[in-house]
DNA sequence: ACATTCTGTTGTATCATACAACTAGATGGT
DNA sequence: ACCATCTAGTTGTATGATACAACAGAATGT
């Protein structure tokens, strides 16, 4: 195993296990709408997500929104209108900013947030129920780092996660 | 390392491991489809995912398809019908059924896969760029796993993918 | 002060999707 | 052989998420 043919291996490995992680990333988000609709009928994947982003930021903007999850304004001013009549999201407007609205989560907002939380950890529980312990360890590590490479801060740009 | 503690560290671990993977998986959704549309303009995430499908099983019909990625038939036929269309895929008659119809992917229809892997693969090389093979190798496996752990057979019940 | 820029809303179009109704072909029981 | 039932796929219709464009009101810079 030392010869010249190990260069070409390597790279074969390589390419290999990057298109294998290109397909299954695929394959992986394909389902996860419908997957998404029927575990928690009332908050959608969206919906889940902004609520999510507001809680983790205390408190934010629909600007910062759009920019973070790459949605256009007016759909986020629609889905965060949506939030604010199932009373799961409130508003206040911005001292410094008139034209800003500082959205929080309500209370009814975090008991919905946990609520998914239950049934998501469930189900992600079952699914994994037979992994070993260091298995879990390390896949949860993995996803970190590749979710880390996003192109976070810039631009989203062309070719965000899934392909 | 060998007092009663180990067994409360043991299931902490899992614990945050498996709700980091929850976490990282929808992380890994969300930004999905502004991403897959910026990346191959004329081939989107459904129909490609059909079309490589279609590829894999070296020819099938549109329940199979509907099956596996949890979706109505008449959504699957709408979109079959587009890549038909588009002279990406083709179908013939089943002469066993000939209520059934073979689908396959025509000349065209590989060729526009080819560019589309080229450039998701541009773009997945690029973020796993500074990856070890060796993590790389594994990485791929444990998504292959998570994946492989799907309610494929039954219905595709509550929860599939995430949450 | 006025032009520009920014936040958010609303109008409109598109697209993927689901559900329901339907057609045509297959299957099984009597 | 016949009818009931099941299955594959299509089409009609509704919904929901999305983008783009036009807009209103507020902030900012020159």
């Amino acid at each position: 195993m030392s010869d010249v043919s190990d260069v070409s291996e390597e790279s074969l490995a390589r390419e290999t296990a990057s298109q294998a992680i290109a397909r299954e990333v695929i394959a992986l988000t394909r389902r996860a709408r419908a997957a998404a609709a029927q575990l928690h009928p009332e908050l959608s994947l969206v919906t889940h997500t902004i609520l999510t982003h507001v809680s983790d930021q205390r408190g934010c903007n629909a600007t910062d929104l759009a920019a973070h999850y790459m949605l256009d304004k007016s759909t986020v001013s629609r889905q965060v209108s949506a939030l604010l009549r199932m009373g799961l999201l409130a508003r206040r407007p911005d001292p410094r900013d008139h034209r800003a609205q500082i959205l929080e989560v309500t209370e009814a907002g975090y008991s919905a947030l946990a609520a998914a939380a239950r049934s998501r950890q469930a189900m992600f529980d079952d699914r994994l129920g037979d992994w070993g312990t260091s298995d879990l360890v390390r896949f949860a590590a993995y996803l970190e780092r590749y979710n880390r490479t996003l192109p976070r801060g810039g631009r989203p740009a062309a070719g965000d996660t899934v392909a």
